[in-house]
DNA sequence: ATGCCGTTCGATGAACGA
């Protein structure tokens, strides 16, 4: 089973891009953050008529999730729990029915969070402790689950190529890093790391899943890793391989993301 | 130092992103 996620920055202007994308790397299962549309607005039988089942959890203008998928879902429910006040959409869950066995998927647009401090901030780190308490309550579960999306997170120095220039960013902040690792350490597995472990001192080139659209990013290989797998136990059992599209970026009209993916023994 | 660039809504720019 190969689950790609994938932050397209609006469906809209990203429709094409997307669907070249799904035809080149067939992907069972595919996790969309910032649709930036409402549900009534996705061109949900587009992808019908491609053959995926079609889940969105969305929001005028900015935000959203969705998953598309080929196998079957069961128990689809959106929404992260935790704030009954929170409003944006950012969280999306199903259950996938695989020839072997069933993996819970949670699709997530964890927050910016900049500028910090502020409340921007403070909604990044209550919504990641949330995030940790979801992650608590199905680990108790002892099943096959992975939480896959645009983090928002640079784990480590090694996940950006000019680590110093977001020094007092949200997304590498040692709050932030603290507050992503309080969830790894619950007994998360990083697939991409897991799949291609650093080996520093003689760095190779990084491997990102973000290139800003500014300042010539891309050419530069300026780029960072936000976009990760965190897989269960149980999930992390039946990896086989975690990889980056990062071709995609340099075709036309690019999301300033690419899609990250796994392939599993379900 | 700031903006660079891109998307959306819906306007002749503002808000947001990372």
């Amino acid at each position: 089973m190969k689950i790609a996620s994938f932050n397209i920055n609006g469906i809209k202007a990203r429709i094409g891009a997307l669907t070249d994308w799904l035809n080149d790397a067939q992907p069972d299962v595919a996790i969309l953050q910032e649709i930036k549309s409402i549900d009534e607005n996705f061109p949900a039988d587009h992808f019908r008529d491609m053959g995926y089942i079609v889940e969105t959890h969305g929001q005028k203008s900015f935000n959203g999730v969705a998953i598309l998928s080929k196998l079957p879902l069961e128990d689809v429910t959106r929404g992260l729990p935790g704030d009954d006040d929170d409003e944006q959409a950012r969280y999306i869950e199903a259950t996938v029915i695989g020839d072997k066995k069933p993996v819970r998927i949670c699709g997530l647009y964890l927050p910016n969070g900049n500028p910090a401090p502020g409340p921007k901030y403070d909604y990044k780190l209550a919504w990641m402790e949330r995030l940790r308490q979801r992650a608590t309550t199905l680990l108790e579960l002892e099943e096959p689950f992975l939480m896959a999306g645009d983090y928002n997170i640079i784990p480590q120095k090694e996940d950006a190529e000019k680590p110093d220039s977001w020094r007092e960013d949200a997304l590498f902040l040692p709050q932030s890093r603290e507050a992503y690792r309080k969830i790894t350490s619950l007994g998360l597995t990083d697939a991409f790391r897991a799949c291609n472990p650093h080996n520093p001192p003689a760095s190779p080139p990084g491997h990102y899943t973000f290139w800003d659209y500014q300042a010539g990013a891309w050419n530069r290989n300026n780029g960072i890793r936000i976009d990760h797998f965190l897989l269960s136990p149980q999930c992390a059992d039946i990896l086989e391989d975690c990889q980056i599209d990062r071709d995609i970026r340099g075709r036309e009209k690019p999301s300033d993301h690419v899609p990250i993916w796994v392939k599993l023994a379900a």
